[in-house]
DNA sequence: TGTACATCAGTGAACGCGCGTTCACTGATGTAC
DNA sequence: TGTACATCAGTGAACGCGCGTTCACTGATGTAC
């Protein structure tokens, strides 16, 4: 979730006041919980509204439409996301590095299920957002610098000098998907035990 | 398509006739005309019926409901994916096979982005549906026979002896979904380019 | 310190929409004799 | 070969639903003087 949350001012805890306080915050959340208990397709502003104890209109005072409450969703869990992989990728050496990060990618993924499928359905976020995409820049760079290591910062980005870290993107993401689309087993608990078992074994066959 | 569309029969071709011919074959078609449109969030059953030319009624008699026609059209393409995964692993020698069915992976995704997305939203889908689960098996096996190469067939499944399958597998799998997700450029034909240039130097990176 | 007033952040009723599904029905088919 | 009849595959009108968004509004806030 959003570290604004803390931020609710007074009015909001005690009792009903006119004025929210925070309402931008609390609809991020509580859309968050939405998409978490329904899906990303169950959601509906209406929801949200409802579950931040708010009418139908308030929402597009703060977020124009619909879709621009999801981007702001989808925004926030790109930040999150990308402070998981900086703070997995800080000790060790390179190829610890790329295996923590690796496995942090994951581990987000099955953590904020939704939110992780959120961040990928383009059609129903606003692309032009420039706060989503440069939250999405971050977390591509943090991956690509970790995976490039000494090479990085090179400006030439011809696909040889691509490959090794499309390739470390490609098998952790393709791992969280198939995890999350049930491939590993639909029980609950199933990707966890996946991921914990077989993702390190994996990551042995990727070499950088 | 489903080959099906070959067997409709006279009545629909000579004009008005009341009953159809093969209205199943036809609704699984005007579903997947729709879903390449609207992309799979944008699918309606009375969309599927009005393009059928047909009645909303109409698909309740062949598809229970909208759930139904959906779980057919993902699995005809689990089929056509395991044809098109089968043809490419025929020649060659191991990695030879593998390299194959990877690229074939990739290209099927790309060939048919909105069927693609469809097999793997099993929130939409009637998971229970035995055809379904037989068409999805069908594909693994295929793909996990391929990587496991001379290893395979022996029962024991430890994570060992499945990581190399895994890896392929994920591998292939994230770098569809990054592609058709826009990270390697979101104008058109920018998936493809890269999975014509990336592609080959990212499965480098896989060892088996 | 007090007051007028613009601005901001909400309300809640209403709108029109397209959806999936149900229903009683009817036309076409094909089989038993 | 002809006919009665069960079954099958459609129709089209109607249902209730929840949705996103708009609208005129009002209460709260904060700033200028």
């Amino acid at each position: 979730m959003t570290d604004d949350l803390n931020s609710v001012n007074m009015e909001w805890r005690e009792g009903r006041a006119y004025h929210h306080g925070d309402l931008r915050a609390a609809l991020i959340a509580a859309s968050e919980a939405v998409i978490a208990e329904r899906g990303v397709d169950g959601f509906s502003l209406r929801e949200a509204a409802r579950r931040a104890g708010v009418s139908p209109a308030a929402p597009g005072h703060h977020f124009r439409d619909s879709r621009g409450l999801l981007t702001a969703v989808a925004t926030a869990a790109f930040r999150d996301f990308g402070d998981a992989l900086a703070a997995a990728g800080e000790g060790g050496d390179h190829e610890a590095r790329v295996r923590a990060m690796g496995l942090a990618y994951v581990r987000f993924a099955l953590d904020s299920p939704a939110r992780f499928d959120l961040m990928w359905r383009r059609s129903l976020l606003d692309s032009g957002d420039p706060d989503l995409a440069a939250a999405g820049d971050r977390a591509f760079m943090i991956l690509d610098k970790a995976a490039r290591g000494e090479q990085a910062g090179r400006k030439e980005a011809d696909d040889l000098a691509q490959a090794p870290s499309i390739a470390a993107w490609s098998i952790v993401h393709g791992f969280a998907r198939l995890a999350l689309e049930g491939a590993f087993g639909s029980e609950p608990g199933a990707a966890e035990r996946a991921a914990e078992a077989l993702l390190p074994r994996v990551l042995d066959h990727l070499v950088l």
